[in-house]
RNA sequence: GGCGGCGUGGCCGAGUGGUUCAGGCAAGGGUCUGCAAAACCCUCUACAGCGGUUCAAUUCCGCUCGCCGCCUCCA
């Protein structure tokens, strides 16, 4: 049983999903404008566990997530660069998506954008002017405007009531006299000289930005999808809003509200949120150029999605030195002959009991507590935990040789780590970017995730000899010849260890 | 100003009314190793402060202090 923090209720919750065993969700996306920073990749990480878990869980997971792609920044910036809305919200969402891929962020099975949907936003704004549940402000910067008392529980995501809502409502903001209510907000908004626009019963004009999210939303999941999440900055107004206009329609919304916390930078003593508007952030592309993209789903897995985390140089680095065991962990594994879920290739086996028993005795415990870590509210710090311990003990079992239990507890730790998406590199050729299939569903993402790093054949085999070479010398203790040898390796990137069975090299 | 959240060992970060411990990173010691690397073992015994409830509180309640978020576009 998968409970969850609903944001709508308060508190955590069982998931309980539209049809059994399908879950339905719907993640806000970005708008497209400008480069992507750390919250996004956090963010994007985040909700890509949740579904890659929930699929692993043996859920049947419909991601959508949108991209809005008409809004008041793309339009400046298509006219400070000279350029279409079109051109800058292309290119911007190339690059979003390249860093995604990057990350291992599996594509949601639909990206709606706004432009494709307006015709329908028109017709389900029509249809809340007939249902009086919106209004029509004529004039300079006039529109469609959402009647906010028109529905019984305005401010029920955000915990908080109309009156609680209208005492703070125009503290930060001017408030247009000619709403009814200075909580009303814009469902279309008529266009403006050289803005883009589209034909609308109101003239022209373009849509708000909420409205988008309630049409595609319903439009691709239906009423009463499962769960609709986004990053905790979102919840008011944004996620209100919709939900508004939605319950507005008289459509059932989404069953679950989820909301996952900021990325926040800065000194001691808490930092600030990262965010455009602050110019605090760090670029995902830069980050992504320094670091191992695994790094940072590990950073963003040892702490919990709903809390702030703080992502900077230090947290970043300290990911790469845990990745860095990791990966060690699978190489000491596959040096020690141990593959996942094939049991051991040695004697040890013959003699007693087979490979399936021993990750029956072994392998379910840990399985079964990275389940309960997960299941309550995505808990992945505690799962990481579960996964550390499960490598450390494989460690610890190949050091001893018992081959039998190493096996169940490295199937294991490869259970778990792919269902959180990551995939660790036993020196073979699993690059630092592979992408992840979903578990359990053999979900291909994008060509470009899939960086497999081009290996020339003849470089592999000049260092393969170079090793050979060393072992020779180590083996008639010629040790300044094998030093000499592996720093010439250390020339070229490769590193080495030496194990009892046998030398690795990688990269 | 209103609403909400948080404050855990050198840092990050789970969790719990009472027993042995989260975990990661860092540090120190040890084992292994020609060395290196990796790994394993051990150590570093924390829960902002002040009250209260309780046989017992880091965990529940109250207050204080500090930090953060939302109330505007924002992931």
């Amino acid at each position: 049983m998968v409970r969850l923090f609903d944001t709508l209720i308060g508190r955590e919750v069982e998931l309980v999903t539209r049809e059994p065993g399908k879950v339905a969700m719907y993640v806000c996306g970005p708008t497209v404008y400008d480069a992507p920073h750390l919250g996004h990749g956090r963010m994007a990480l985040c909700w890509d566990v949740i579904r890659r878990y929930l699929t692993w869980r043996g859920y049947e997971v419909t991601y959508v997530s949108n991209v809005t792609d008409v809004e008041d920044k793309i339009i400046r910036r298509a006219a400070e660069t000279g350029s279409t809305e079109a051109e800058v919200s292309q290119h911007w969402e190339s690059v979003y998506f390249d860093a995604m891929d990057r990350l291992g962020i599996a594509r949601p099975d639909q990206v709606p954008h706004a432009t494709e949907y307006v015709d329908r936003m028109v017709r389900f704004i029509t249809d809340l002017v007939r249902r009086g549940r919106a209004y029509v402000i004529e004039g300079e910067n006039g529109g469609v405007y959402f009647a906010v008392d028109s529905i019984p529980d305005y401010g029920a995501l955000v915990h908080r009531s109309v009156e609680e809502l209208l005492e703070s409502a125009g503290a930060r903001v001017e408030v247009d006299e000619r709403k009814r209510s200075p909580l009303d907000f814009t469902l279309w908004k008529a266009g403006k000289p050289g803005e883009p626009t589209w034909p609308s019963p109101w003239g022209p004009g373009r849509p708000g930005w909420h409205i988008e999210c309630s049409v595609m939303s319903l439009d691709l999941l239906d009423d009463g999808f499962d769960l609709h999440g986004g990053g905790n900055d979102l919840v008011f107004p944004h996620h209100e809003n919709e939900r508004a206009q939605a319950l507005g329609a008289d459509r059932r919304f989404a069953r679950h509200w989820a909301h996952s916390g900021m990325v926040t930078v800065g000194g001691e003593g808490g930092g600030e949120k990262m965010s455009k508007s602050l110019g605090n952030f760090t670029t995902l592309l830069d980050v992504l150029d320094r670091h191992d993209p695994r790094a940072l789903r590990i950073a963003v897995l040892q702490s919990h999605y709903r809390s702030a985390m703080m992502l900077g140089p230090s947290e970043t680095s300290a990911a790469d030195r845990t990745l860095e065991s990791m990966d060690a962990h699978a190489r000491k594994a596959r040096a020690a002959g141990v593959r996942p879920g094939a049991g051991a290739r040695s004697p040890v086996q013959a003699e007693g009991s087979s490979g399936d028993h021993a990750r029956a005795d072994t392998e379910q415990p840990v399985i079964d507590a990275f389940r309960e870590a997960m299941d309550a509210d995505f808990n992945t710090p505690q799962a990481f935990a579960v996964i550390a311990g499960a490598i450390s003990r494989a460690n610890a079992a190949i050091d001893v040789g018992d081959l039998v239990a190493a096996a169940a507890l490295v199937a294991a730790v490869e259970e778990m780590t792919g269902a959180l998406g990551l995939v660790l590199d036993d020196g073979t050729g699993a690059t630092a970017s592979r992408g992840v299939p979903i578990a359990g569903r053999g979900l291909s993402i994008s060509r470009s995730a899939v960086e497999v790093t081009e290996v020339d054949p003849a470089i592999e085999a000049t260092i393969d000899e170079l090793v050979a070479d060393r072992d020779a010398a180590r083996a008639r203790r010629d040790f300044e010849a094998s030093d000499a040898i592996r720093e010439q390796l250390a020339s070229l990137g490769v590193r080495i260890e030496d194990t009892p069975t046998g030398t690795i090299w990688f990269r």
